[in-house]
DNA sequence: CTGTAAAACCGACCGTTAATCGGTTTTTGG
DNA sequence: CCAAAAACCGATTAACGGTCGGTTTTACAG
């Protein structure tokens, strides 16, 4: 419903991620692997994904008595909205390179091969849009 | 001093915004640019500037009477870490290359032109690099 | 040296949002 | 039809940005 914003509190995060990482659940399955060490009570847990629902990054379907959770989106998909998200307010006075050479900077100091992970994953890209026969 | 959060609000944005494109300038000469036609206070202008110098977004120093404000980064660097922090979170649990892929998408689906640019920018970076003498 | 105007600083309040939970209503399977 | 489980609702707390009024500092002018 609500395309807001997709910048999360803690608890959200780590409540994505369970769900990435483990798959689908249902409020008590995500409490029982998450909720009881943090020690917060099921009802937290199910305000998270209420939270994580109503702001469309997950879905949702009843199955038997309980709702079952699941991203709505895969990792790079959140991450790429995020990006575009957290840039955006920059990007209208923004020289056109910047934002791109910034990330270049970024995965540069990262980590050591990261311009060559870079370049193998634009490689890649665009083998994926030509195969598909994509030229526009 | 606190190197705390980078995610900003509308207000704090503008305001960085304007040093970056206008240059240096004080509280009194930022809120005529643009705390006037928002109708906000000199005051609140002020506290602003405040809040981006405690963050560490901005320096000053004491200029006549008046602080002079300049941004601490430039706008890539800033882009850097702000992508840096609101990834982070996620870049625990995240397959080494998702972020980095997630901004191939990005760039890609951003403009047309985006992968070629990217590979330019990656390109200049490596020759930078070599050029230092940069074998580490 | 002193008074005044400009600027800095302080504290308060409001609105929003995440985190948290207790309590009430709904659902559903036996 | 009843009890347990889950969903739903509201309230509270804590940050934080935006906003401003009022008080203290300060620096230049006379």
């Amino acid at each position: 419903m609500n395309q807001g914003s997709i910048q999360l509190g803690e608890l959200e995060h780590a409540v994505l991620e369970e769900l990435w990482e483990q798959g689908a659940n249902h409020a008590k399955g995500v409490h029982a692997r998450l909720g009881v060490q943090r020690g917060i009570t099921h009802n937290t847990v199910q305000s998270t994904l209420e939270r994580l629902y109503r702001k469309a990054l997950l879905s949702r379907t009843k199955e038997g008595h309980a709702y079952v959770y699941r991203p709505a989106l895969e990792r790079e998909a959140f991450l790429a909205r995020l990006i575009e998200q957290v840039t955006h307010p920059l990007a209208d006075n923004l020289p056109e390179e910047s934002l791109l050479s910034a990330f270049v900077d970024f995965a540069d100091e990262k980590d050591e091969q990261g311009l060559d992970r870079l370049q193998a994953l634009i490689e890649r890209k665009r083998q994926a849009r030509s195969s598909r026969g994509d030229g526009s």
